[in-house]
DNA sequence: CTGAGATCCTGGGGGC
DNA sequence: TGCCCCCAGGATCTCA
């Protein structure tokens, strides 16, 4: 599932690939992942030049010349496949399974949005039209501090792990992420929010920040559909602690990792490092 | 304002 | 081998 790392990689291999790219062809074969619709965009796009393309939370946004945005967000099995150029004489290749939607550009390269789901969704969004206003901030910026954190949790009774998956507090981590710094930063994932200790926020701030940039680095995690714009795989997923490792033994204590749904998701945690009622 | 639950989708994995 | 069932889950909406 993209979240943060995942969207940036994208990103990051996207950019030099359209930036300063005309935008010479759009093909919609399922109309419904096209926002407002598919005709809007269909009337807009073709013609336009992408001359910025950087993510906010999980989105990938492109801006046009027209400083119209395109907003594409992978939801669970999106995915954004680039396709070079064809060297001459070679023969058109098969489009890509899912491809709903497939844009050119000047250079005859193709950007397809495949998603095997459906959920994901290409939303166009006029100029100066203030579409992040209901993201929460960034936990990658430096304005989310330690201090941040105490403040936004504050008065939160729900479990720790709703809160981070709350885009409109913080945007950007998802259920991958969540687990893994909260195992990180031992916390337990039904922990009230409201009631962690300022060492255990100070402990989830700089863990969130960890976990995200490593997972980065790493180039984000292919548990499963997963895998960047060129078709490459992340490798976080090789050195996740708990998301997905049901029975498997925790690496800090070898007790047996459970399974639990929270926030109507599965959660992956250490009974004995997460253990709920201890605070450091 | 906060929080909880339903909804959208369909490939793929497990069980028999 | 084949079929059925259920799970995966982010954002958005509704409702208490």
């Amino acid at each position: 599932m993209p979240e943060l790392p995942e969207v940036e990689t994208i990103v990051r291999g996207l950019l030099d690939y359209v930036c300063g790219r005309q935008i010479t062809a759009l093909e919609i074969r399922l109309p419904r992942i096209a926002s407002p619709s598919a005709d809007i965009l269909a009337s807009v796009l073709p013609g336009r030049t992408i001359v910025g393309c950087h993510r906010r939370a999980k989105y990938i946004v492109f801006t046009l010349d027209t400083k119209d945005v395109v907003l594409v967000h992978l939801r669970m099995t999106g995915r954004l496949i680039y396709v070079a150029p064809l060297s001459a004489g070679a023969s058109t290749p098969e489009l890509p399974r899912y491809a709903h939607l497939s844009f050119q550009l000047d250079n005859g390269a193709w950007v397809h949005f495949a998603d095997a789901r459906t959920f994901g969704r290409m939303t166009l969004v006029p100029r100066d039209e203030q579409w992040d206003q209901r993201l929460g901030i960034e936990p990658l910026d430096t304005a989310f501090t330690a201090l941040a954190l105490i403040e936004i949790l504050a008065r939160r009774r729900g479990p720790i792990k709703n809160v981070l998956l709350d885009q409109r507090l913080i945007a950007g981590i998802g259920n991958i992420y969540a687990c893994e710094a909260l195992w990180a930063a031992r916390i337990n994932p039904n922990t009230p929010a409201c009631e962690l200790s300022r060492p255990q926020i100070r402990r989830l701030h700089c863990e969130l920040q960890a976990v995200l940039s490593l997972a980065i680095e790493m180039r984000g995690t292919s548990a499963r559909d997963y895998v960047d714009a060129e078709g490459l795989k992340g490798g976080f997923q090789n050195v996740l602690s708990v998301y997905g490792k049901a029975g498997a033994p925790c690496d800090r204590c070898q007790t047996l990792i459970i399974r639990t749904v929270i926030a109507q998701r599965g959660t992956w945690w250490c009974t004995t490092c997460q253990a709920l009622k201890v605070t450091l």
